[in-house]
This record gives structure tokens, sequence and C-alpha cells, in this order.
DNA sequence: TTAGGGTTAG
């Protein structure tokens, strides 16, 4: 009877989120002796910590237990997988046949669900063919989970297989298989899906709009949710709140973002975790960092992800000094950083030239936190020791690291050895990226530049042959600027553009008194082949240029001209900027593929390395 | 005891 009322008391616990009570429940369990001999109530107990989000509580219960069954496994596996550790799930998997005892459908959803959320695809394809082969290779939860697997994983055709074996189809699996469709850009087939569902709920919407926001589309996710606004289906859900600002974020639409940021004054939900985070990281892209460390400031709670957002936020705007600053007080609030964490700091640190900060801080990773740095956390570091002018460190790194380096790698080195003026090593790395074969055009130039420069002329005309034969267009570079109502965007040398001849004389007007202030056009961002009138005619179209013409025009004098580019500023475009900031008085924030430039009279946040 | 939608880097 006793053993009832305590099964009965944990799963109340479990299910209403009580921690406090189930440690009691616990502690009276042991007191009365009923703790060795009841298989039973241990599984609730894990089940009540893992739900309470108590999971080392629940993992000590299982280390202590001296005979575990399936239901033992399959509520430490959900422990873990709620406390968002999907990789330990997969790691203590094998151990479950140490104990003799072969996954039921219980275990095959929670590890599924472990795959999906690690993506351990290979693992998952493992086990799907595990689950096929035994005798719960009917069940419908398990298919669920795997449709929504191969859904993470990008492989719609595996999740579609799984979908079409699955009799009863109900609105989880189906939202599953819309989301499968939405992030890998089959609009269509998501569409259609959705639509042949006759009672559709939030989630199914929520799995669109992110799936979308997952695949960049980001104009159909803004459509959707706009529709399914003016449809009036009720938006009290955190879910598809913070996808949507995800969506403002990508897309750097800063009016829109402040607009769903109403919404969700409106409908209460600034209190939401997710929600405000994903807001911090929404005025942190969309360049209001003063925004984003308010709202940052006036948050209850946070967690590892809000402490990371602003600070790689502060790191990106290019005041390190805060984001270092921000990682102690984190620290003294008791979280651990995490791999993301640690690739802002170490940015931060190349901004300001904090050579031994950056070191310390990787090497932190590695011995206190236990974290393995990836080939991001080592071109940070690359970028760290090139910027300051540590250039032999720089390729010692390259020539060491565990990851084989790319051409975004090298093309990283050979800059830095045109910045700090080192022909002979910008050789040395130069012929490794022809050894690689340089794709991108912008890495030719950089190349060949860098041939012309030693009077290597055999590799310089062997470069021009392989950007003539390259296939593979340079995106075409354009700008955005939002003026309050409407976002205009400029493409580099196009013919028609809004206030073509106001610009045109602007940028002419700017360009004479540059000249006179000792402004030089940098044409080495242009092939050489060119006369130097033609070069100088190209960087004069550049989109950034035009759009911030277009902005000191149509903006109120003294207000923030905020302009979005698709690819990285080019260095004579960003000593232009600085220029037009000083003459024109005017604060300018441009933010390209990279980082944010914050400029304002005459000097920019980044210090002149990018 | 199990399954679907969300936030952080590059």
């Amino acid at each position: 009877m006793q053993h009832f009322h305590f099964l009965h008391q944990l799963q109340r616990c479990a299910r209403f989120h009580f921690p406090t009570e189930g440690r009691k429940l616990h502690a009276h369990i042991i007191k009365i002796g009923l703790y060795d001999c009841s298989l039973k109530l241990c599984n609730n107990l894990i089940d009540m910590y893992g739900k309470c989000g108590l999971l080392d509580d629940a993992l000590q219960l299982f280390d202590e237990m001296h005979h575990r069954d399936l239901a033992s496994w399959a509520s430490v596996f959900t422990a873990h997988n709620e406390a968002n550790q999907p990789q330990k799930t997969l790691l203590l998997f094998p151990n479950m046949f140490l104990d003799g005892l072969w996954p039921d459908h219980f275990v095959f959803a929670s590890v599924v669900k472990a795959c999906a959320n690690s993506g351990a695809l290979r693992v998952g394809k493992q086990v799907h063919c595990q689950f096929l082969k035994s005798v719960f290779s009917v069940d419908d939860v398990v298919k669920s989970s795997l449709v929504d697997m191969y859904a993470k994983c990008g492989l719609p055709d595996n999740a579609k297989s799984v979908f079409d074996s699955i009799l009863v189809k109900n609105l989880i699996c189906s939202s599953a298989m819309i989301s499968a469709y939405a992030r890998c850009g089959r609009k269509n087939e998501a569409f259609a899906l959705l639509g042949e569902l006759g009672e559709k709920n939030l989630q199914c919407w929520t799995a669109l709009i992110s799936g979308f926001v997952q695949n960049g589309n980001l104009i159909d996710a803004v459509d959707v949710f706009l529709e399914v606004r003016r449809e009036g289906v009720d938006m009290r859900d955190p879910f598809i709140l913070s996808s949507i600002v995800g969506a403002c974020a990508s897309l750097a639409a800063l009016q829109l973002g402040k607009q769903i940021h109403r919404l969700v004054l409106g409908l209460g939900y600034e209190c939401s975790l997710f929600v405000s985070n994903a807001l911090v990281d929404m005025y942190a892209k969309c360049s209001d960092i003063v925004e984003a460390k308010k709202i940052f400031d006036s948050m209850l709670t946070r967690d590892i992800v809000s402490w990371t957002s602003i600070i790689v936020g502060m790191a990106q705007h290019g005041q390190a000094i805060e984001a270092l600053s921000l990682y102690d007080d984190m620290i003294l609030a008791g979280l651990k950083p995490n791999e993301v964490t640690f690739v802002g700091l170490i940015y931060a640190c190349s901004h300001v030239g904090l050579v031994n900060k950056g070191k310390s801080l990787f090497k932190s990773m590695i011995d206190d936190y236990k974290l393995s740095p990836s080939l991001q956390h080592y071109t940070c570091l690359l970028d760290l020791y090139s910027r300051s002018g540590h250039l032999e460190d720089a390729e010692n790194l390259v020539n060491t690291m565990p990851f084989q380096p790319d051409e975004a790698v090298w093309a990283a080195l050979l800059s830095a050895c045109k910045q700090h003026g080192n022909t002979e090593m910008g050789v040395r790395v130069a012929n490794r990226l022809l050894i690689l074969g340089p794709k991108d055009p912008s890495t030719c130039i950089l190349l060949s530049n860098t041939y012309a420069g030693a009077a290597l002329w055999d590799n310089v005309s062997k470069l021009r042959k392989q950007l003539a034969n390259l296939e593979v267009r340079k995106e075409p570079g354009y700008s955005s600027i939002d003026s309050g109502k409407e976002t205009t965007t400029f493409y580099a040398g196009e013919a028609l553009y809004p206030m073509k001849d106001a610009i045109f004389s602007l940028l002419k007007e700017f360009d004479s008194e540059m000249r006179k202030r000792g402004y030089i056009p940098d044409t080495t961002f242009v092939l050489h082949d060119m006369e130097q009138q033609e070069k100088e005619r190209q960087l004069f179209w550049h989109s950034e240029r035009l759009a911030v013409a277009y902005g000191i025009l149509r903006t109120v004098p003294g207000s923030v001209i905020r302009v979005v580019k698709n690819l990285r500023i080019c260095g004579d475009c960003h000593t232009v900027i600085k220029f037009i900031s000083s003459i024109t008085n005017r604060k300018i924030v441009i933010r390209d593929a990279n980082r944010f430039h914050h400029f304002n009279e005459g000097a920019c946040s980044c210090n002149d390395f990018w």
C-alpha cells in the first residue's frame, strides 16, 4: 500500500516538476527501508529527478543500483535527453548490453531521440537496423522518433520512408515530417503535407516556420508566421516566438524584430528563457548591441545560451573588454562555459590583441572544462596570432592542428602575411594554397597579388587561367539599409537603383574631399590585370558605399546608419566609410558576413583587422 | 518509463 502511495507521489512530482518534494520523498523512502527492495520505486525516482532537471541525482541513484531493468536504462537515457546531454545517452547505451539487456520500444525511442539531437546519424542508422530486426519493429512511437532523427540529420527521403510505414499517422509524426521537408528547402512538399492535415495545431506551424528558418528560407518563414497571425491562431507559445525572433536575427531586420518584440511583450513572454535569449541575439545581430545588453540585464534567470549570446554579441561589436568581463561574471554566477562561449571569448581576444589571454582561454577550455576544440576554435586562435603579428605561431598552428587546414584557413594566414608585409611566408603559404586548388575567386585574387608582389609571374598567369576557368562565380555583393519604414537593397555595380544621380553626386563629393584628406584608393582587392582607373571605378560602385550614401540622403541627421552586407567588406570600402563617418559626423554600423563595424569619427571598432 | 515544434559560433 505504502509502496503505491510513493509511486503515485513520485509521478506527481515528476509531472509537475516538484524537485524539493521529490527529494523529501526519496529521503523518506530510504528511512523506512523501502529503497533496496523496489526496482520500480528506484526507476520512478530516476524519472522524477530527470524530469525535475536533477540529472546528477538521477545518475547517482542509477549508479548505486545493484540491479537494473530496461525501465531503469530508459529512465536514465530520458534524464540525459531532458538535460540536453544526448551524447551522454549514446555513451551509456552500450553499457546496457553489459547488463544482459536488449532494447525495448522505450529504449529505442529514447536512444533514437539522442541520435537525433546530437546528429549521430551513423549510430542512428545502426539503431534503426536493430529496431527493424526486433519484435518492436511495428511501434509507431519509435517510428516517429526515427522520422525526427532523419529530419534533423538532413535526410528527408529516409524520413519519408519511415513516415510511410506508420499505419496511423498523428500530428506528432506529421510535424516531424513537415520539419524534414522545410529544413532542407523542399517547400512545396512541406506545404502539401500540411495541407493534407485535417486538423492542425501550433506545433505543425512551428515545425514549418522553424524548418524554414534553419534552412535560411527566412522570407517564407516570416510570410507563414504573418499568415498564421492573420488566421488568429493563438501565439502564446515560446517555441514559435523564439523561432521567428531568430528569423529576424538572420535577416538583420531590426524593424520587424522590434515589432515581434512588442508582440512578445503583449503576450507576456518576455520571461521565457528561450524567447529572451533569442531577443538578445536578435538585437545583437541587428546591430543594436545596447538594446541586446538591456534585455540581458533585465533577465531574471540566465543560462549558458544567454551568457554566450551576449559575450559573442559584444565580441562581434568590437567590445572585447566587456565580453571578457562578462565571462568573469558568468563564472562567478556558477555557469560552465561551452564550446560556443569559447569561440566568442577567443574572438574577443583577437580584437584587442590579447594573445596570452586568448592562449590561456584555449588551454582552460581543454584542461578545466574538458572541451575538445573544433576547427572553429583553431581558426579563432589563428586569427588572434595573425592579427597580432605572431605570424610564426600562426603558421605553426596551421601545420600542427589536428584538422586538415582548408582554403579559408590558408587564405586567412595569407591575408595576415599581406597585412604584416611578410612576403617570404606569404609565398610559402601561397604555394600550399596553389596545391590545394583554390575555389573561391577572392582567394585567387589574394594569391595572384601575392605572387605579383614577389614578381613570380609564371604563377600569376597560372592563376589568371584558373580564375577564368572557375565555374563557381562569386556571389553577387549586395548591401541593404533599413531606413525605418522600408529596406532598400543595393547590388554592386548595378546600373539602376533608387536616387542614382543624387548618390553618384554625393559619392563624387566625398571622393574629392577624401583625396584632399590623403585618401589613396587601395586597389589590391581587385585583380591586377586592369587599368588603374578601371579598378578604381569598380571599387566606386561597391554596394556598401551606395547604401551608406543612400542612408545619408534619406535618414535624419544624427541618427545611426545601419547597413547589412552579404559578403565581407573590402579594405578600400572600409577606409572610405571611415572617412565618410568623419566628413559627415555620422555613426555608421555595417554588419558584414563576419562581424560588425561601428564607424565613428574616422575610426572603426574592429581596429582595422577583420 | 518512450515520440513532434524553440535559443548560442562560423
